[in-house]
DNA sequence: GCTTGAACCTAAAACGATTTAGCTGCAATT
DNA sequence: AATTGCAGCTAAATCGTTTTAGGTTCAAGC
């Protein structure tokens, strides 16, 4: 039947095919061919119709022809990738969400959704290279490859890139190397001499900043390199296996610096299950990345950027953006706060 | 300057504006006025214009434009309540997104994202009435007054419903009344006498559903009718707060049913600080929403659906109808499954 | 004075769906 | 026989943007 096929099947496509009026197919699309008088066969042939030849409305033609003038509206995006956690993204969009209820009209409404790419295949996102999906972007948790992309082109729209700096967008990130450093301090100020690192095996520039930076600090006490223990996963499982490795090969270990909070929920259940203390002989700290890390047991030591900061001068800089108030590229870094909890 | 304006900013005011043509401005905005060699001067007065108006593109005309007639894109829509966890969504969103990529392909593209609407408000979602944002949408976490709405009016396009159940709309849903009985059977065999229940203020349909079902269980077997302990929120730390109050005024109250994992989360809390021990002198059972419930301490032991079954029956839903293989409206049922773990 | 080329800009079609106003033909009424 | 009314349908405009092919003007070269 759908030999070389090129054209997509539109309302024409049908309406030749049964040899109405678009009108016609239109109508009974809509389910008003009640109200329209079309007779009941007539009904029939196009449904017929749209069946065999496996109608799909394009939604940009009817949104365009269904929008009301008299309102803007302004379609905002968080781009996220898959394999990124989605709770991280929740505090974003809460704020994001807040931020746009405030400023609506009602002849200005908004709409803030949320995409996912597949980590390093940003550039496949449909509609984000030429600007047919969205009035604005936030975009985090890419993958080198992702930010290779958006180094090598710079969408012509409000973008703001979390979590790393890119000289051709504007940038909201944790201050770079405080994080770990901080973490670092901590572990030495609890006495604890052979810390470890865990990550997982994807790193971003921000887990892997943090990661670096806590080794670095270490150095500079004089502490030995500290061991990256490496999970599979983000998840609490592949943090939980990763860590019973470690523990079986080092007896030593004394300080677990997990740079994602699940990860550092897996340590926790894999010292117990090993037998030691959170925190007598092992101590945790985690980066505060997870909603509900002050329920964990014990609750999670946190080093890491105030989300509700770093949130904040995202949409700050993302409406600054859209109004064109600010045009040139900018960096702002926002400094890590320090949790203490029950597990250092 | 802005006195009475109705009609939107658009390409050809901004040209009127500035005394050229649509032409010149669209080149300007995307950029490309060197390659098409547009006078400096043109350039910076356009510019001008475009801030000084307020102009905000219309990205359904844009995707119009910009859209390829030989393949298909299909938007696809996670629409789920603010007030609602997003990890839940999650779920859904790795499934579906599953789906689609194993059903893409070159002439043929899915995109899936997540929309967020206030609780209660499902009715003021822009595009949804008129199917101009969406070819199919899986729809979660409704109020009663969105169910309503939902009622009243038959959206024609691809529709899913999860976790209630609606005449007109094809649902999937936990199998009602079984979740409660199962977690009252629990908290009997494990001679509890005297359990609660604890819920969010606001209740959803199969919230309210697995507290009814858990009372009337209870009250077959001969145990008093349970107190509700009902929590500000969804928090842990709204039902770490009920849980408190609640045990400072009850102090025979041995289990707890939370409805959903992260009120459970809080009562661990409330429980530790009240110096109960788990399971030892309350037992605790939560729903399995949250996806890190076996990394809890002690891990939750879960009475609820098994999200991924319940999610695959969507997905089929959905895609049959969007090939319009299936039109009337059906209820799929997913009973629900028992994971005891270290909390009972 | 005529041609050539560059610089700068425009006209008009196209994307796909929907709606409004109105047309046609037939049956029932006067 | 003329009018009215209705059932059942269609023509054409419209939504806002982008691109292609081409037009106009002016200066330089012959």
């Amino acid at each position: 039947m759908a030999r070389g096929v090129k054209r997509p099947v539109t309302v024409r496509t049908i309406a030749d095919h049964v040899g109405v009026s678009p009108a016609a197919v239109s109508t009974v699309l809509a389910n008003r061919h009640v109200e329209r008088r079309l007779a009941a066969a007539t009904v029939e042939r196009i449904r017929q119709a749209v069946r065999e030849l496996g109608y799909v409305p394009n939604v940009a033609a009817r949104r365009l022809r269904a929008h009301d003038p008299a309102v803007h509206s302004m379609d905002l995006g968080i781009l996220t990738s898959f394999e990124a956690p989605l709770f991280l993204v929740s505090r974003t969009l809460r704020q994001v969400q807040a931020a746009v209820d405030a400023r609506s009209a009602p002849d200005r409404r908004f709409s803030v959704s949320i995409d996912i790419f597949h980590a390093g295949r940003l550039r496949e996102m449909p509609g984000l290279l030429n600007a047919s999906r969205f009035n604005g972007v936030i975009i985090s948790n890419t993958l080198p490859a992702d930010d290779a992309f958006l180094r090598s082109t710079t969408l012509p729209y409000a973008v703001v890139v979390q979590g790393r700096r890119l000289e051709n967008y504007c940038c909201v990130l944790e201050t770079p190397g405080e994080g770990g450093r901080r973490a670092a301090e901590i572990m030495l100020a609890g006495g604890r001499r052979r810390p470890v690192v865990l990550t997982p095996a994807l790193l971003t520039e921000t887990t892997a900043d943090r990661a670096a930076a806590f080794c670095t600090a270490l150095a500079e006490h004089g502490v030995a390199e500290p061991h990256t223990v490496a999970a599979k996963g983000f998840t609490p499982a592949s943090g939980a296996a990763a860590v019973q490795a470690h523990l079986a090969a080092d007896r030593d270990c004394d300080g677990i610096f997990a740079v994602t909070d699940t990860l550092a929920l897996g340590a926790f259940h894999a010292l117990k299950v090993a037998g030691r203390r959170v925190p007598a002989d092992v101590a945790v700290i985690g980066v505060g990345d997870h909603e509900h890390a002050d329920f964990f047991a014990p609750p999670l030591t946190c080093v890491g950027p105030s989300y509700d900061l770093v949130v904040e001068e995202i949409v700050t800089l993302l409406f600054s953006l859209m109004n064109r108030r600010r045009v040139k590229p900018t960096a702002v870094f926002v400094p890590p706060t320090v949790t203490v909890r029950g597990s250092t």
